[in-house]
RNA sequence: UGUCCGAUGGUGUAACGGUAGCACAGAAGAUUUUGGUUCUUUUAGUCAGGGUUCGAAUCCUUGUCGGACAACCA
């Protein structure tokens, strides 16, 4: 009955913490930096945070780590809100590290009173050479020991704004020669004449993310502080400050974050390729972004779907994109609306069916979901097919049009080919063929089973549509193991644009929010680059194809 | 030549001293008016050496390999 799923670590551990009687609630939150747009790796986190909360009966805060005023921007808020939502969760607070500036200020003065802080008049790189090496210990500042009253001042004169950006900064007193390069006197407030988003020209000195991220935490006391590996070294200066200020004792707990194949996944780098243009923006449909796998149609299930899937520890990861590709597939087969598009086409003639006469088919919408019902497909004696579903010459196991040949259109009738016309250069420009008018879907008495069934539409019904087919941004799987440039592996071939495939004419009708099956295609969505009259529609992922597979070898 | 973190099929992730399981990918077959879906079956794994133990993926130890750490970024 109950299948006893595993715990996570993080599980394990807060599932101890509300065993042993060190919390009675949960108390997550989610950090972003305004400073970029969400991606699938914050996902992961997302729907971490957000779903330890919901199972264990706690609450998440959203709380945006606004520190550095000259990186970050409102557009990146509201983006990030947006984003979250659409994902399918509920922050319990909206807040903002800039909210306890005033806070963080008295913290400050307060380690400063304790001897724990000073101010520094060292450059940026005489800190520098001062941390040491990883193997080397550091040596201590010529500003470590000004007295307190000194420190005081100071730091109320750089707060007053006496000082011009990077003269003076404050650091806390730990340890030169800490094993832990963070313990090293870290920098824990700088000056920056900047305009703050949100607290505008209030403040010039702001605090790092070391002295923000942690007092946040302890402010909003959150139980269970989730981030990635990488702030591991951070955690003994999180654990010190929280201890030296005798704040709430959050805990930070770290995991692997998602690495994903053929795709990058730091906001750096997919600023980048925003400002060189190599995608047309932060919702460019190849984009790991969240905002632009919403537009490329995929859905907030499947993306947690997978998040679900992938598993949360503390070693090192390489999904396969396809583990994504699969969580999409499995939802959109349950609810996407199946449509005929044909991409290439190529003329059928019936020869045998009346001149001038046309007929409504009924086709289901979605095999899956007899609820979705059936819609009417016009017919006709001239119709188009894809072009790679007919061959001269075919293969031994090709169940598609061939010369002689039998194959059923979906939801219509089994035709033969009997000749095939070419052009002066060999290119096939029309194909005649007879139908077998006992075959009609829904009371065929042919007797005739058929093992090929194509797409099609009816040439002079056919709705003009664009179509863009995406593949993946590089052309590599890790790009961690990669050298130079990354942008030298981007696929030149990540978008192919159909500009004018033909649709069955309920598709000039499509509305935005509706995912599509073209069968035996993909799925797809409208896009927002649609125009009346000209729909646009996004890949989302193709079918699985089995004999593109076993046919390339 | 430092400190910290990690190592289970191709990729992820379980097994908490007692039969190495699940998912994706791969292969074979059945069904199918989508070469889709669905359903069977199947290939493939504990980094290496030593130790503790009746018994080790799990504990100890040494080594190997991978990753993180030297921003007035987060």
């Amino acid at each position: 009955m109950s299948e006893e799923k595993s715990l996570n670590f993080l599980e394990e551990i807060i599932e101890n913490d509300l065993k042993s009687g060190k919390h009675q609630t949960i108390v997550t939150r989610f950090p972003p930096e305004p400073n970029g747009y969400l991606h699938v790796g914050h996902a992961k986190s997302i729907c971490l945070n957000f779903g330890l909360a919901k199972k264990y009966g706690g609450y998440t805060n959203l709380r945006f780590d606004d520190t550095n005023p000259v990186t970050e921007d409102v557009e990146y808020v509201e983006s990030i809100k947006d984003d979250i939502k659409w994902l399918g969760f509920e922050w319990a607070n909206e807040l903002y590290a800039s909210d306890y500036f005033e806070q963080l200020y008295e913290f400050a003065v307060t380690l400063i009173k304790k001897g724990l802080a000073y101010v520094d008049d060292s450059t940026s790189e005489e800190i520098a050479q001062q941390k040491g090496t990883p193997t080397q210990p550091g040596t201590n500042s010529p500003y470590r020991s000004r007295s307190v009253e000194e420190n005081l001042q100071l730091f109320a004169d750089m707060r007053a704004g006496k000082y011009r950006d990077g003269e003076k900064v404050l650091r806390a007193k730990i340890d030169m020669a800490h094993p832990n390069m963070h313990m090293r006197d870290p920098v824990i407030y700088r000056i920056k004449h900047a305009h703050h988003h949100r607290t505008g020209d209030a403040w010039c000195i702001y605090p790092m993310y070391d002295f923000a991220h942690g007092q946040s935490d302890s402010i909003e006391k959150v139980t269970h502080s989730i981030c990635t590996l990488e702030f591991v070294p951070h955690r003994a200066l999180y654990d010190w400050l929280i201890e030296k200020l005798e704040i709430y004792p959050s805990k930070q707990y770290e995991f692997a974050r998602l690495n994903m194949t053929y795709t990058v996944m730091s906001k750096r780098k997919l600023l980048q390729l925003v400002n060189e243009k190599h995608v047309t923006g932060w919702d460019d449909p190849r984009m790991p972004t969240l905002s632009g796998m919403r537009r490329r149609g995929y859905t907030p299930e499947s993306i947690r779907d997978f998040c679900d899937r992938i598993g949360v520890a503390k070693r090192d990861n390489l999904i396969d994109v396809g583990l994504l590709e699969f969580c999409v597939r499995e939802h959109l087969n349950k609810v996407a609306l199946r449509k005929m598009v044909v991409f290439d086409p190529v003329k059928v003639i019936l020869t045998n069916y009346p001149a001038g006469q046309t007929e409504m088919v009924a086709s289901e919408n979605n095999p899956e979901d007899a609820a979705a019902g059936e819609r009417l497909i016009p017919f006709s004696g001239e119709l188009f097919i894809e072009r790679e579903d007919f061959m001269e010459n075919p293969p031994k196991k090709y169940f598609r049009l061939a010369p002689g040949q039998l194959v059923r259109l979906k939801s219509a009738y089994i035709i033969r080919c009997d000749e095939v016309v070419k052009d002066a250069n060999g290119t096939i420009t029309e194909l005649r063929c007879t139908y077998l008018p006992e075959s009609r879907s829904g009371s065929d008495s042919s007797g005739i089973n058929v093992k090929g069934t194509l797409h099609w539409v009816s040439a002079q019904h056919a709705v003009p549509i664009e179509v863009r087919l995406y593949d993946r941004l590089f052309m590599v799987d890790d790009l961690s193991a990669t050298e130079g440039d990354f942008k030298e592996y981007i696929n030149p071939d990540s978008l192919k644009v159909i500009p004018n495939a033909l649709a069955e004419p309920s598709l000039a009708k499509a509305k935005p929010d509706e995912h599509y099956q073209f069968m035996r295609k993909g799925y797809f969505i409208v896009d927002a680059d649609s125009k009346p009259g000209k729909p646009v529609f996004n890949r989302t992922v193709t079918l699985k194809d089995m004999w593109a597979k076993s046919s390339k070898m």
